[in-house]
DNA sequence: GGCAGATTGTGAAAAACTTAACGACTATCT
DNA sequence: AGATAGTCGTTAAGTTTTTCACAATCTGCC
């Protein structure tokens, strides 16, 4: 199963959850049956694109007829291993960080912020969005065998730290929403989003690349 | 200037914004030179890539000797933009919008959020962060002519609707953080930041993507 | 049963982006 | 002064991703 999975390229793998919850809504509406051009006006990717990224797991649909949406659901459930959860940890219980424990991310969604951490005692002990909110000292215990990935929201200064003792607990993926860039081992994958910077990056597109009809949106 | 600001990739133009934060940051440590190699270990992008982005813009640097810092932070403080304030409006004022207005995006950035909007009459009238929060009744009189992008952070079901108006408000950018793939004329640039999307994304790398030695980060 | 129209899956081309490699140059040490 | 250890800018190669465009083939209808 892996071997052939590692053909997918990245591209492609990161437009899966997409397409899976827009299934999802489809299969919601009753709908039966969707075409890559229908699909495509909904999450905004190009229809050839689509098919493409479809046809790397195989003829998913039907000439003629497109796509069977109770069919590509189930497809995409099993690929995106939707039925099992995920464990995930959250790191610094401030204004983002209580946002994100507040959000549902089960929704729609295989994986489950089970602890959340930081070092303020006034926190520590109370339970937000029905996360329970541990010690930071505590880290390790609980992380460690359980919790597959993690997400940072300490203030950039603590953002090294911690994720070192994230790697020592055996922690394998980090979503890292400080403007600190974290070095890690090789074998540990991080994900920025640095939200100051998607900020910057839209202002300055929208002074210097003007759109003009046709362009490309980005993600 | 803006004829040949078009030739820059728009891979180079996002990370623009990184390089500019980490600049600053030298030279508030008082560092006077930084070389290419260095850069690339604190933002994590390959040095070739680093001197490559630069020279888009001309010999900035000096070979066997790397870049002069000072110079470095005048010349990007200048392509960025950074000495005038672009104003923003925040449209939305839940768990993720209360997050961004206390966050202050002005400290080493040219944005202000200069008001939000809800439509919940409890938000309406104080002030979070020092951003005054409005009824969306206001928008259209408080946005024309003044903001040129806005951060839409409402519940998904509002998004399209908030988005015609602020489009018929003459806004130029939207940063969208809900889930909905929002429908825009073309010359309006939208970028979406999918929060769900990229933990699912995150999830779906670790088991399908194990990091061998030597492999690369994403984004 | 057959035909018009729709839609996929994909080869091939193009575009976008990254990385390697190296000639030219700087600074510093002996 | 000459040797040594960097370092840039850039050319060229490599890689990844997107897009075009169309034959193959299925649907839906008559
Ligand atoms: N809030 C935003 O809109 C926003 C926007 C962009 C980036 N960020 C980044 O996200 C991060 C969090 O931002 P925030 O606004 O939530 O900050 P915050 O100060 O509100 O929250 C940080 C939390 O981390 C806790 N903490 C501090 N040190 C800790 C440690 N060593 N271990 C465990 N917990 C610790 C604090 O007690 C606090 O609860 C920051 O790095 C910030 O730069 C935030
Ligand atoms: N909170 C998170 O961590 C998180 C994560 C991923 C995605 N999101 C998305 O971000 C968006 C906001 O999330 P949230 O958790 O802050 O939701 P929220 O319900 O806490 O906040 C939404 C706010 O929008 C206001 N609102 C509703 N309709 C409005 C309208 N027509 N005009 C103006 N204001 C209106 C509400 O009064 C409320 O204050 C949602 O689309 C959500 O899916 C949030």
């Amino acid at each position: 199963m892996d071997i052939e999975q590692h053909k997918i390229p990245q591209a492609t793998a990161k437009r899966l959850p997409l397409y899976y919850r827009f299934i999802n809504n489809l299969h919601s509406q009753g709908k039966q049956r969707v075409s890559s051009k229908e699909l495509s006006e909904a999450v905004k990717v190009d229809s050839a694109t689509i098919r493409r990224d479809f046809s790397y797991f195989g003829a998913l649909g039907k000439k003629g007829y497109g796509y069977n949406v109770e069919y590509l659901l189930s497809f995409f459930r099993k690929t995106l291993d939707q039925d099992e959860i995920t464990k995930v940890a959250l790191i610094g219980v401030g204004n983002l960080g209580t946002a994100f424990l507040h959000y549902n991310f089960m929704k729609n969604n295989n994986t489950k912020i089970e602890y959340a951490f930081d070092s303020n005692a006034d926190k520590v002990g109370t339970e937000i969005g029905g996360v329970p909110v541990k010690h930071i000292d505590e880290l390790e215990d609980m992380v460690k065998g359980d919790i597959t990935a993690a997400i940072l929201t300490v203030p950039s200064a603590a953002a090294q730290g911690i994720t070192d003792r994230l790697v020592q607990s055996g922690v394998s993926g980090i979503l890292n929403f400080t403007p600190a860039r974290i070095t890690v081992p090789e074998h540990i994958r991080v994900h920025h989003i640095d939200l100051s910077i998607e900020l910057q990056a839209l202002v300055y597109f929208l002074k210097h690349y003007p759109l003009e009809a046709g362009e490309e949106q980005e993600e």
